[in-house]
DNA sequence: CGGTTGATTGAGTCTTTTCAACGGGTGTGG
DNA sequence: CCACACCCGTTGAAAAGACTCAATCAACCG
C-alpha cells in the first residue's frame, strides 16, 4: 500500500458535514448539534479539545495577518472576504461546519474570516501540522484532500460567476446552500440562509438590490418559499430541475 | 529541518516561467525557446525526456477522462474548459509554460485542455508521482506548492469575475497576460495574446462582442496598441496604473 | 421613543447582450 | 489561378438586464 498516494483518498463530498440525526442548524442558534469530531478523519489532527467560540460579527483571522493556525469549523457559518484595491469588499467564500480554513496558504492569510452566525472552531498550529505530516505520512493525504476541497470551493464560485443571468446565479447559489442540509432540495424542507443579502451580492458579483429583486421574482414564480429573509424552502423539487439543470454526473463541482 | 513543512517552499510567483534570455513566445512559433527544465525543481520529477508536441486545436486530455497523468507545460498555451449542463463552454483557465496541470484532481480530469498554440508538454504518471512522494518527502512539498499555485490561478479568475465592469475585467486580464512576459507592462513591449476572443469572453463571463468592443475602446483611449488581434502593447505604463490600480502589496493574487 | 440595520421595492440610467451584417484572412477545390 | 466557403474579428442597432439613487418598512436596541 502506497503511503502517500494521490488516489486513495476520501471523496471530497463524503465529508461528515451533516450526518443523519445531527441536525445542523446553520443559523448557529442550536449550538448543541455541532459537528461530531469523532467521525472526522481530520478530527484526530485537531485533537478533541473543546472548540473555541467566535461571536457573530467577530473575525477569526484577518487578511494579511501571519497565518499561524489552521481552523476546522465545528458549528456556524463564516464569511470569507478580501478588500479590493478600490476598497470594495470581495467575498471569496463561505465556511460551513466541516470545512477547514486556510490549509493552502503559505504564510499570510489571504482573506478575513468573519462569523456570520455564532461559530465554534477548532484550531491547530501550522507548525504542529508540519510535525504531524512528518510523523505520519497518512496525514499528508488528508491535507491533499483538504486542499482539493478548497480548490473545489473556489471553482464552484467561478462557475456561479460564469452564469449569465442573476437569476441563474442565485438559483444555483441557493441550491448549493440547500445541499448542505441533506434532503432539503428533495423534500422541500426549510433551510437556513444565514448570510446577509449584501454577502450574497458580494459573492455573486451582484448588487444587494438585484439579489432582493431576483429572490422576490423566484418567490413569485413559486420556485422558493421564504419565511423571513433567512428561511427558505424549495416547495417544488421538480420545478428546480427545470430552472437549473444540475444533472452533473460527477458531483465534484456540485 | 522539517521534511514536510508547509512554510519553507518556493514562492508561487518565483517559478522559472520566463527567464532572462529565454524569450518565451506565447504564440508558440518559436519552439526553440522552451522552458529550460534544468532550472525547475519539478523538472527532475518529469525527467529530462524530450517533450511531446500537441498540435494547435488538439486536446491534451478530456474532461471526465480518467486522470492518469500530470502534465508540465514546456512551451505554448492551452485553454482549459468544461462543458456546462446547458452545453455552453465554460473556460476555467489557461495554461502557460511552467504551469503544471491537474495535480489537484482525484481520478478524473475536471476539464478539457486544448492547445491554443502549438504546445509542448512533459508528462508523469500519477502512480509514479505517488512513488516519488513516498521515496523523497521533499517532493510532497513541491506538490503542495503546485496545488497552491493551481488554487491561486482559480482565485485569480474569481477576482477577475468579481470586477464590476467589462472594461475592468479585460484590463486586468490583459495585464495578467502581460505579466507573463517579464517587463512587458513596464517597458510597453509587445506581447502575444494567443487565445481567441471567444476564449477570453468565456473566461471573463462576457460575450465575444463585448470583448471586442471594450478592446477597441481601450485602443481609442490609448491604453493599448494592437498590431493585429493577437499582438498587444501598453504604450503608457503610467496610464495603466490609473485604470486598474494593481497596487497590491502582496503579489500572491496578482 | 428615536436611531440603526437590513430587506424590499420603484424609477431612471447605463451596460451588456442579442441579433445581424460585414470584412479580412486562410484553405480548398474547381 | 480564382472562386468560394469558412472562421474569426469587428461594428451597428435594438432589447434586455443590472445598476444607481432613493424611499419605505420591519426588527432590534439603547
Amino acid at each position: 500500500m502506497k503511503p502517500l498516494s494521490l488516489h486513495d483518498s476520501v471523496h471530497v463530498l463524503d465529508l461528515p458535514r451533516a450526518l443523519p440525526g445531527a441536525l445542523l442548524q446553520l443559523d448557529g442558534r442550536q449550538t448543541a448539534a455541532d459537528l461530531p469530531c469523532e467521525t472526522d478523519e481530520l478530527g484526530a489532527l485537531f485533537g478533541y479539545r473543546i472548540p473555541e467560540a467566535v461571536a457573530r460579527g467577530k473575525a477569526l483571522f484577518w487578511e494579511g495577518a501571519p497565518a499561524e493556525h489552521i481552523f476546522q469549523i465545528v458549528g456556524g457559518v463564516l464569511r470569507l472576504f478580501r478588500m479590493s484595491s478600490e476598497g470594495r469588499r470581495v467575498m471569496v467564500g463561505f465556511a460551513f461546519p466541516g470545512d477547514v480554513l486556510s490549509i493552502a496558504v503559505k504564510d499570510h492569510y489571504l482573506f478575513t474570516a468573519e462569523a456570520v452566525t455564532p461559530t465554534r472552531v477548532r484550531r491547530i498550529s501550522r507548525e504542529r501540522l508540519a510535525i504531524q505530516i512528518a510523523e505520519q505520512p497518512k496525514v499528508a493525504t488528508i491535507v491533499f484532500d483538504r486542499m482539493r476541497e478548497e480548490l473545489c470551493a473556489v471553482h464552484h464560485q467561478t462557475l456561479l460567476l460564469l452564469c449569465q443571468t442573476a437569476e441563474m446565479r442565485i438559483v444555483r447559489f441557493l441550491l448549493w446552500i440547500a445541499h448542505k442540509n441533506p434532503g432539503a432540495v428533495e423534500t422541500g424542507a426549510e433551510f437556513a440562509l444565514p448570510m446577509l443579502r449584501t454577502d450574497i451580492a458580494d459573492y455573486l458579483g451582484l448588487t444587494m438590490e438585484t439579489v432582493c429583486r431576483t429572490m422576490t421574482k423566484l418567490r413569485r414564480n413559486g420556485l422558493i418559499v421564504m419565511r423571513g429573509p433567512h428561511k427558505i424552502r424549495f416547495p417544488n423539487p421538480r420545478l428546480v430541475k427545470d430552472v437549473a439543470d444540475l444533472g452533473d454526473s460527477r458531483g465534484e463541482w456540485l
